[in-house]
RNA sequence: GGGCGGUUAGCUCAGUUGGUUCAGAGCGCCUGCCUUACAAGCAGGAUGUCGGGGGUUCGAGUCCCUCACCGCCCA
């Protein structure tokens, strides 16, 4: 046995133990038919990733459930890996190459995704490596990366089967596109945010007349796409116009006033320009009207050859030079303010363009509806339950996926192109010329771009399973054994991005639901509530963090801290960055170490030996320990079955530094000091370890090392023994025994009630009085003797005397406890006025109490409609109120 | 505009199936303690018309309606 130091610190054990667990293997996972599979899908991390609080918060949760899980006898299997995140990395290598004023097309394709497979090799793993300090348990054996072969064959087996079923497609449709990535995003990648503009009223000048229309937009630098306007055909104030034409301002061309409902009359003049290829809704107006699509924009959002002398300049820039313009030309009606919502790139920031492009999709509906209906059936769990109505109402609306993105890095679409137009999906070239019907002389373009990186991650319950790995074999035996997983742990950020997908895909191409469990974890905010993130500044880094205070500490502050369903508020020191509460793990984890210390201590003092106590010399605070032990054992249970993982660590937190370190263990110590027989002391010391152990293993989900620290130290073991290999203990239910802690909850409050007297008359801490208790019965008197050495002990006693209907000695300070009455003698010091004025409100009390009760029994109503085991459990309140009433009385008169 | 969530002690949050010896915990605050496991600790203490209003009920932080404010998501 080692010597533990005097305090906590995890610095040194927390690196020794993880190396031992991965020396010892013990978090692979093997295809076991002996036992009952678990296995969780880690949300595979970016490339570009770096270790926050929210990844802390929510592999902690995960590992968590693995722990236990594996503690439970379960074959468990934790499935790690990662993303490759398109636009996040290319960006981050362009960025690089700027600062070389280069940019990728200067290197061309090979050799930029060179780069950034170097870069990736760099950069990569660190997250993982960061994760790993947190403690987590997952199989690296099985780490997968997005990008690696197995899942680029399964992405391309599902594109080309996707593409031949006809539910991938490729369109010209208004995208999202980002000017800074120069790329396509999904829907999902446009954040909206309200911003501060002007609406422009504009004067259009009707062909050959001197009348004019005036219309309303926020964007007159598109004025270069217009091919029409349009007005609502029950609008009779342009009903005289419509089929004229109209001069569109500065451009001077002409185009026609048409008639469609998405003219809204009551919006600006109710007359509005119509530009197909920059705007979705004037797109959808264009189709029904067989209108021309001019581009305006280029992929940079500089305006093109179309805006004539304004042609380079930036969107922006843009919208000033022609506004001035019109007001030179006197076209400009008014400018009003004017708020909206405008889509942000979410990854660049920048505005996103709506442009009009040939892009690939896939045509969702037809993959929408199982996978909403695996969620309303039941079969997947979503916890807290409400996200199932954000999912069913996206799920209900939802649109086509864009994939393609204009990016280098991702899995290339496979796909290729004729001369003429004509495309396939294929494995090859040659496969695509035996598709197309095409001879060898026809020369074939591949699609350049790659596809959006959800496209393989929404795969993920499959490729970390080896489905498809060789572009082939489906059935594999992971799948087999370990589908469904048992839980995704996912922030509800990517509900659609992510998990909605992944339903789907796995309904589609396993005909299975991927998880049976989702748990959504609560945002991780700062004290201003605002999310933390890099760019803010707001976000310590938590291996700073874990480095002052311990991975266990910052495991269990977070568990403890996040509320199910909430978002969760850290209070952040800004200037050091530091996060004070995790003093709450720091400290709870200081106090397991000290009872620890103290139990080996005793242990040593009792000397070698295995003795073990007789059930029947349990004392009643031995009987009592047991008992909230398996109590706790239950209720820890139930918590996690649940997804109650506050609570899990609430209880946790309780039992251990009130139940066992305030009582059970202060207790002990007494017993121990009671009785001078070596076997009663060695009985003793093990049959407290025996708790503590127990309560090691309860405990080690969420706070691994220590409890790995304190479980080798406690007894000899094995040189590959560890706390993660053993059992939880299990819920013995005979040994909940209610009468025993009612008993005990006596014991308790006679001690704080002696506690609080002393205190109120001011006694010094290392006073001892006598103390006199007078009961009704005799089984009292007889139990509270039988605990009189841990009264005079807890309560410092220099001596008790116990009886029934014992009066009341001379100046004395008084108190009844459940019909027990408490005098604790003071001997020449009571303040008498002082003592009166107390009972006097004690008196008060009860009798505003004895009132509510009385007039409750009283209640005609409530003794008619109320149970009657409600009606007796109240009659014995007031009863007990009464009795202590009289007793309060009689007191106060004797004073 | 639609949906979801929140409003309980100075702060962060618990409060199961409605039952007034449950209005709680931690932090912070106040008073004492270096009581030999732990000052990262121990003992004691103060603090709240449970967002407003209405309703159901014998009885409502707890259920229903409504209003206000805050946050998030979608349009």
């Amino acid at each position: 046995m080692s010597q533990l130091s005097k305090s906590y610190e995890p610095q040194v054990l927390e690196a020794k133990h993880y190396s031992s667990w991965l020396a010892n293997n013990i978090f692979r996972a093997e295809v076991n038919p002996d036992k009952k599979p678990y296995s969780i899908l880690m949300p595979p991390p970016n490339v570009t990733g770096i270790l926050h609080f929210g990844h802390v918060l929510n592999h902690t949760l995960q590992d968590i459930y693995i722990r236990r899980n594996r503690m439970t006898g379960s074959e468990v299997c934790w499935f790690p890996g990662l993303d490759h995140a398109g636009i996040a990395t290319q960006t981050k290598v362009e960025q690089e190459l700027r600062k070389e004023k280069l940019t990728r097309h200067d290197l061309g394709r090979e050799k930029f995704t060179a780069k950034v497979w170097a870069w990736k090799e760099k950069y990569g793993d660190i997250i993982l490596q960061q994760l790993r300090t947190l403690g987590i348990s997952a199989d690296w054996s099985r780490t997968l990366f997005t990008m690696d072969e197995s899942s680029s064959n399964a992405v391309r087996e599902v594109f080309i089967s996707l593409f031949d079923e006809g539910l991938i497609y490729r369109g010209k449709r208004i995208i999202n596109w980002s000017p800074l990535a120069q790329s396509a995003l999904s829907d999902e990648e446009v954040l909206f945010r309200e911003v501060k503009e002007h609406l422009y009223t504009l004067r259009y000048y009707i062909e050959d007349s001197r009348e004019y229309l005036t219309i309303s937009t926020v964007r007159p630098e598109t004025i270069f796409g217009d091919v029409a306007v349009a007005v609502n055909p029950n609008d009779e104030r342009y009903r005289h116009l419509v089929g004229k034409n109209v001069i569109v301002p500065i451009v001077g061309k002409l185009v026609p006033i048409i008639t469609d409902d998405y003219a809204d009359p009551t919006f600006g003049t109710g007359a509005v320009k119509i530009t197909p290829a920059h705007d979705p809704n004037d797109f959808e107006v264009g189709l029904r009207h067989n209108l021309a699509q001019p581009n305006a924009i280029n992929p940079d959002a500089t305006l093109n050859e179309l805006a004539g002398e304004f042609q380079g300049l930036d969107r922006f820039v843009a919208r000033r030079k022609v506004i001035e313009r019109l007001k030179e030309l006197n076209l400009i009606e008014k400018i009003e303010d004017y708020t909206h919502n405008v889509g942000f790139s979410e990854r660049g920031g920048e505005q996103v363009e709506p442009y009009l492009s040939n892009q690939w999709f896939v045509r969702m509906k037809p993959l929408a509806e199982p996978a909403l209906a695996a969620v309303m059936n039941g079969e997947i769990q979503f916890y807290p339950n409400h996200w199932v109505k954000t999912y069913e109402h996206w799920m209900k609306g939802i649109r086509d996926w864009c994939i393609s993105r204009q990016l280098w890095w991702g899995h290339q679409i496979p796909v290729y192109y004729t001369p003429d137009g004509n495309y396939t999906a294929a494995h090859s070239e040659e496969e695509a010329r035996q598709k197309l019907g095409i001879s060898d002389s026809i020369s074939l373009r591949r699609d350049e771009d790659v596809l959006d990186t959800w496209f393989s991650s929404w795969l993920w319950p499959m490729t970390t399973m080896n489905w498809l790995a060789d572009g082939k074999q489906k059935e594999t035996k992971e799948l087999a054994y370990f589908t469904p997983s048992n839980l995704l742990v996912t922030a509800p950020e990517i509900i659609f991005f992510w998990v909605a997908r992944m339903i789907m895909a796995s309904i589609k191409f396993k005909g299975s639901i991927p998880f049976k469990n989702v748990y959504f974890t609560s945002i991780v905010r700062d004290s201003k509530g605002r999310k933390m993130s890099k760019s803010l500044g707001n976000s310590p880094d938590p291996l700073d963090v874990i480095a002052k205070y311990g991975a266990d500490a910052v495991r269990f502050t977070m568990i403890y801290l996040a509320p199910m369903g909430l978002d969760l508020r850290l209070e952040v020191n800004e200037k050091t960055q530091d996060v004070p509460s995790i003093e709450i793990g720091r400290n709870f984890a200081n106090k397991i170490w000290n009872a620890g210390r103290f139990i080996l201590m005793k242990k040593a003092e009792a000397g070698e030996g295995i003795v073990h106590l007789k059930e029947s010399d349990y004392s009643t605070a031995d009987r009592w320990i047991l008992s909230r032990f398996h109590s706790t054992i239950d209720s820890i249970s139930e918590a996690l079955e649940n997804y109650k993982v506050t609570e899990y660590s609430k209880i946790l937190y309780d039992f251990i530094w009130r139940d066992f370190c305030d009582w059970y263990v202060e207790i002990m110590k007494v017993q121990f000091a009671s009785q001078d027989v070596t076997d009663y002391k060695q009985g003793l010391s093990a049959f407290t370890l025996d708790i503590f152990d127990g309560i090691l293993r309860l405990l080690h989900p969420v706070m691994p090392f220590i409890t790995e620290e304190l479980w080798l130290s406690i007894s000899q073991r094995d040189n590959n023994a560890s706390i993660s290999l053993e059992q939880a203990p299990k819920c013995e239910l005979n040994l909940i025994n209610k009468e025993v802690e009612l008993q005990f909850e006596l014991l308790q409050e006679i001690v704080e009630e002696i506690r609080k007297l002393r205190s109120n008359s001011t006694i010094p801490p290392q006073e001892k009085l006598p103390v006199t208790f007078s009961t009704e019965t005799t089984e009292l008197s007889d139990f509270i003797n039988s605990q009189s050495k841990i009264i005079i002990s807890l309560a410092k006693c220099s001596a008790i005397s116990v009886g029934v209907r014992l009066p009341k000695p001379e100046q004395s300070t008084s108190s009844v406890i459940r019909g027990v009455e408490i005098y604790l003698e003071l001997a020449g010091t009571i303040d008498i006025d002082k003592e009166r004025s107390r009972l006097q409100k004690e008196l008060e009390r009860l009798t505003g109490l004895e009132k509510s009760f009385n007039s409750k029994l009283t209640n005609p109503g409530f003794l008619a409609k109320a149970p009657a085991t409600v009606v007796a459990s109240e009659q014995e309140k007031l009863d007990g109120i009464r009795e202590a009433l009289s007793k309060v009385m009689a007191n106060l008169d004797s004073l």
